[in-house]
DNA sequence: CCGACCTGGATGACATGTCAACCAAAGAGG
DNA sequence: CCTCTTTGGTTGACATGTCATCCAGGTCGG
């Protein structure tokens, strides 16, 4: 997750005619500005929000993210396999971190009836008082770093932009979650 | 690094006069789809760029990224703290990693004269190896995913959003990285 | 020259994420 | 029924990141 710009001064201007399939497509100097700019926005982005909610909170970003999900279901109750769906996570880092929660009394597990392997996570009332107090100023920080800065019409682009790329991970060759 | 939008159904229709300062500004609908939106496209081409450099090449994306500074300098020799401030990596993380680093043979250290405390860190032929042996391919995958996708003037908006939100963090209350 | 304080960096304890292997319950297919 | 494969999930070993603390080398005021 961060500076991983190419043309590396090393291997921008190859005089050496690499093994490598053919010529790669280096990045031009406007694309490279791009992603430099786009790593770094995204990597301050994330750790002013991980930073934040983590010294004002007793949760991580991580419980926070998992705890938005049973809060938005009724029971505050769902399939670990959903969970992992839902946030694309692995399922072993679900399996770890859920365990953490537990042990910290955020969530309980609950057994399945309808298919003995699989079970479900519930938020517990600890939980939820804890993303309830977490929540407004994580919300705030949000806005103030990420909407307040753009113009509306930026907000659609950016929209666009996301949904694009997005389109164009799925059904990737690359290494998904084994979704 | 993750769902972390807002108006959890717990908190969104506030029944509860909230002990916070005043009434949060949570998210519309809207704002709500591409903050969800863009969280998961940043977390899938994270995923994807961070797998494909570990499963094809020796290095892992953080190595490569500290290589890319190393190989954009001349002796391919860089000052410790000046690495930090490049990456914006707290100093223990980089010092953590370059230790890593060194114990793999991708980088040596050498003492700084002028200043007796600091450190310089430098690439080796195996470092520059590796990261000649990744790039290639990581490039590919960055264009394959990110530009591609994109119409030339997307690429226009997205560096100015970029840069905006970017702005917006410069010189934020919130934890710095101690810069 | 001397203490008070700043700076560059390393370190240890601990939280978190990844990979690969494992396991038991479900579904086929014969 | 009885294997064979799939699926949902856990586990352990290990890589990585974070926080707080420590420390030696500089800097500065007197």
């Amino acid at each position: 997750m961060t500076s991983t710009s190419s043309t590396p001064h090393a291997v921008s201007s190859p005089a050496s005619a690499s093994a490598a399939s053919a010529e790669p497509r280096w990045l031009t100097p406007v694309e490279q500005h791009l992603w430099r700019t786009f790593l770094r926005m995204r990597q301050q982005l994330d750790a002013q929000l991980a930073r934040q909610i983590q010294a004002e909170s007793d949760i991580s970003i991580a419980d926070f993210s998992v705890l938005v999900v049973l809060t938005d279901v009724p029971d505050g109750r769902v399939r670990v396999l959903e969970l992992a769906r839902n946030l694309q996570w692995e399922k072993s880092r679900l399996s770890h971190h859920l365990a953490r929660m537990v042990k910290r009394g955020l969530i309980d597990r609950a057994e399945c009836t309808e298919d003995g392997r699989g079970s479900f996570v519930v938020i517990t009332d600890a939980g939820r008082r804890a993303i309830e107090a977490a929540a407004p100023r994580h919300v705030e920080l949000v806005r103030t770093l990420f909407f307040d800065p753009l113009s509306e019409e930026q907000v659609t682009q950016l929209t666009h932009i996301s949904e694009r790329i997005l389109g164009a991970m799925e059904g990737c060759p690359e290494a998904l979650p084994e979704s």
